[in-house]
DNA sequence: ATGTCGAGCAAAGCTCGA
């Protein structure tokens, strides 16, 4: 089962992109983030055509959250991160797809910073942490799926200089992702390649990132001990980066053997 | 500080978010 994950940039101006990605590589799971679509613009018909079940949450202008399936539909669990009945942005969805728990996240930017930017930031990491410590242990294999907005380490970043005081590489926001790979969640990405340079997942518009590989790490799949005895392989599909109307993140996949396996 | 995108509003170029 492959699951990847990945920050469309608006779901609609990119559907061809989209499209041609999951008939390439046809991911058994795709989380997307960024939807930039109301909930009633979300290309639902597109998506089954091509063979998938999708649910979403959508939101007007920014953000918003999908999870789509090519084998059983996903059961959804959540639509919300809880801990926050007030926040009403749609970066959280949750589902069961054959199994496993998927957990489709887009953590806030968080800049400007300081500002009450990066305090919803901090407090939305609070609350995910504190979810993720429920989901855990449940006894299924869980997977923590998105565009976490965090550079975990210096490795993870082709040269900090430019971005040292940016919300993604703050000591607060890696500190939290830290706490969260300390509950004894496995960073898929990094389980495959140790070595450092890790794999980009994202090349900013600004400055010719894409042309100069000048690439963050910092969408993500973490998984708790069950789905990660599955583990069997991880990649990123760059070359999709590359394309015409590219979004600027690339999508990141896990492949999990079948439980028979 | 800058750079480049997308969506929305409203009818073009700005604003906000990233």
């Amino acid at each position: 089962m492959r699951i990847a994950t990945f920050n469309i940039n608006g779901v609609n101006t990119r559907l061809a992109n989209l499209t041609a990605w999951l008939r390439a590589e046809a991911p058994d799971v795709v989380c997307l983030q960024e939807l930039k679509a109301r909930g009633e613009h979300f290309p639902e018909k597109a998506m089954r055509d091509l063979g998938y079940h999708a649910v979403w949450e959508g939101e007007h202008r920014w953000n918003g959250v999908a999870i789509l399936s090519r084998g059983g539909p996903p059961i959804v669990t959540r639509r919300r991160l809880p801990g926050d009945t007030s926040d009403c942005q749609s970066r959280y969805i949750e589902a069961a797809v054959e199994g496993v728990l998927i957990a489709c996240l887009y953590q806030p930017n968080g800049n400007p910073r300081p500002g009450p930017k990066f305090d919803y930031k901090m407090a939305w990491a609070e609350r995910l942490n504190r979810h993720a410590a429920s989901l855990f242990g449940t006894g299924a294999p869980v997977v923590l799926a998105g565009d976490f907005n965090v550079v975990p380490t210096d490795a993870d970043i082709y040269n900090t200089r430019s971005w040292k005081s940016d919300a993604l590489l703050q000591p607060e926001s890696r500190a939290a992702f830290a706490a969260l790979l300390d509950q004894g969640w496995t960073d898929g990405l990094r389980e495959r390649f140790p070595k450092d340079p890790p794999p980009w997942t994202f090349w900013s518009y600004f400055r010719a990132s894409w042309a100069r590989d000048a690439g963050l790490r910092i969408d993500h799949l973490l998984l708790n001990p069950e789905a990660s005895a599955r583990l069997t392989d991880a990649g990123v599909d760059r070359e999709v980066r590359g394309e015409e109307g590219a979004s600027d993140h690339a999508p990141a996949w896990i492949d999990l053997r079948s439980r028979e396996g």
